[in-house]
DNA sequence: GATGAATGAGAATTCATTCAT
DNA sequence: TATGAATGAATTCTCATTCAT
């Protein structure tokens, strides 16, 4: 399988970079080459073509982060506290990877439509679990039974995103890792200021 | 001012069909051009380059969207009430123009990171808005007094943005501006099932 | 109609001469371009891509050649003559041109499969004019009752596209117009010594 | 001696399926090494380069077919006779090689103008021969004293060669063998209807 | 001898912008 | 003002060949 090819998640990493320092149009298959050690056409031993790359890039990093979650979520029992650790573990995989946040947020967006949607079935598997979640705490009776599933999910991850590329824009300044409580009660509680 | 010239808006209006029908990379300038009825060299009489017919169409199209809101709240007193009314707007506004809704939700996202910064910058006043409807309710104690006001407004923006989005990328099949009761109940409540 | 530009020509007299001293495979569109004084963009505002160029080449060069031999034997009555005055015209005109003698039997030769079925499209229609004159002959009586019509057809096409190639690769040493009578005189009577 | 290893042939015998099967321009060096079942690297033992294959391919097939042509005329009388065993023996390899007349016909044409130099090399065995048998022909007075020698061999060969390709490109639909008499017959006595 | 992973040179085409008319 | 023909810079991918094992 070609992920145990040491080569394969090198040209990956350095794709990372190149994409974050250069940006997504400025980054171009040369320079992921020169950034990886590897000559041009080294890449297309690995990679079907330049969109490939990225993909596989989205994949790599995106698939197995929805993994990690489920087996952090496992044994809790609570709706709201998969939830607060599921908007953590968000924070912190970005927080930890600059170049990472970058890409994800700012540079993949400006591909091409076709590579859009590919990157959507990716991203798929993680609103899968948002809904999963969601469904879960309406069954518990910790959400209201009326919440509409559809709209929590895109509350959720709407929120979470746009914290993300907010965070991002503004060059990093604050601590996001921080913010997830806060955002997560917001998402529970929401505005209001109601005391019971 | 050239904004007073009928082939100003002219073209912009050109650009909202030819990049929601061909999409941002296959819109080039002689397709706008084509679109409005002058010749391609036409377009450079008006616009300084193709990064500021886009610009503009954004400024048009979002500029007095602003304007707007603010005169619908002018006279209401609670901030949930203007919260809503802001919320049917842009919901109203995007349902209303089909080519706008495909070009501001998708295709203008893919433009170079250059762009999107100048956008945002137009967005900008809208976010400003957004924040004085948030410090207005904290005022009026409607909303919590802990509530960091910039991550309310990021709850608010990308709750609504990733609905209008979702909801174009569903090809428009379900009713947007009818969401908007359910979405401002969630941003003031949450998903909590509290009785009180 | 693009013919009447000045360009379209100028850029196909520039292929000729660019196939011809440079190669097929060494005649870049840069270096076309550069012959025929213009842009490498201007190509692509006459012809769709570079085969597009070749194709047109052909077409342009070989095209009216039928039409002119057409002309050329409407008076005459018997199919020996009409050969005759066929088979001059053909070395005449390559004789007179050396660039476009050297593209259509070397260099055009190594285009790809497709490229040549296109220009075999145009082929067609000289070696229909070659089956008209042999049936003719054959209804006059002056040929034999006999006679293959598609054997004699490869039997002329054949000879006079051996002899061209053959008088091309010896650097046109010899006088390839002088021998059309000796040519037309084989195939004729070919080569037996009978005398009647 | 290189052509006494298994090899040697093999790989020649893998790039003629190769070339008919997938076209010349498709016919990769990997293809070939595939097709023969070894490896890529194994392919610069037995031959300098790609180019070399193809030369050696057209050695092999070609060389032996002089050869083996000679033989079969040896004891015979007529110039006519020794013709007509050429041309049969010339169909007669191609009909029986399917692949092989397509490499020689349409593929290995589309080669560069530098190899066909080569390949043209190795024909030119077979068009002494042809020469040879021509004399020989004006010698023994079957052929008229006036013929010209370079002129018959052209008619000849460009006769043969234009059949075959014609057959090839025709799918090879019609019984190339059973024309060799008609062709044959038209190259010595011509399309005239002369009765003596 | 045999392998096959790695190399890196080389070219067609698009499209925003200009400027002579 | 308006035109639209002309410009030319810029980039992905292929594949013959090598060489460490």
């Amino acid at each position: 399988m070609k992920k145990n090819k040491p080569k394969y998640m090198q040209i990956i990493d350095a794709a990372v970079i190149a994409i974050a320092e250069n940006g997504y149009h400025q980054a171009q298959v040369s320079k992921i080459a020169k950034q990886a050690g590897v000559a041009d056409g080294t890449i297309y031993l690995y990679f079907k073509n330049k969109e490939d790359i990225l993909i596989s890039l989205f994949e790599e990093k995106m698939g197995n982060f929805v993994e990690k979650i489920e087996e952090m979520i496992a044994g809790k029992h609570s709706a709201a506290e998969k939830l607060l650790i599921m908007i953590k573990a968000h924070f912190q995989m970005l927080s930890d990877d600059h170049h990472l946040a970058i890409v994800t947020q700012l540079e993949l967006r400006q591909s091409n439509k076709e590579l859009r949607l590919k990157i959507n079935d990716v991203l798929k598997g993680y609103l899968k679990l948002i809904e999963r979640i969601v469904l879960e705490g309406k069954e518990t009776g910790e959400f209201s039974i009326d919440l509409d599933v559809r709209l929590a999910r895109q509350m959720i991850f709407g929120t979470i995103d746009e914290t993300v590329t907010s965070w991002v824009m503004n060059e990093e300044k604050f601590d996001l890792y921080a913010l997830a409580p806060s955002v997560h009660h917001l998402l529970i509680n929401g505005f209001g200021s109601r005391e019971c």
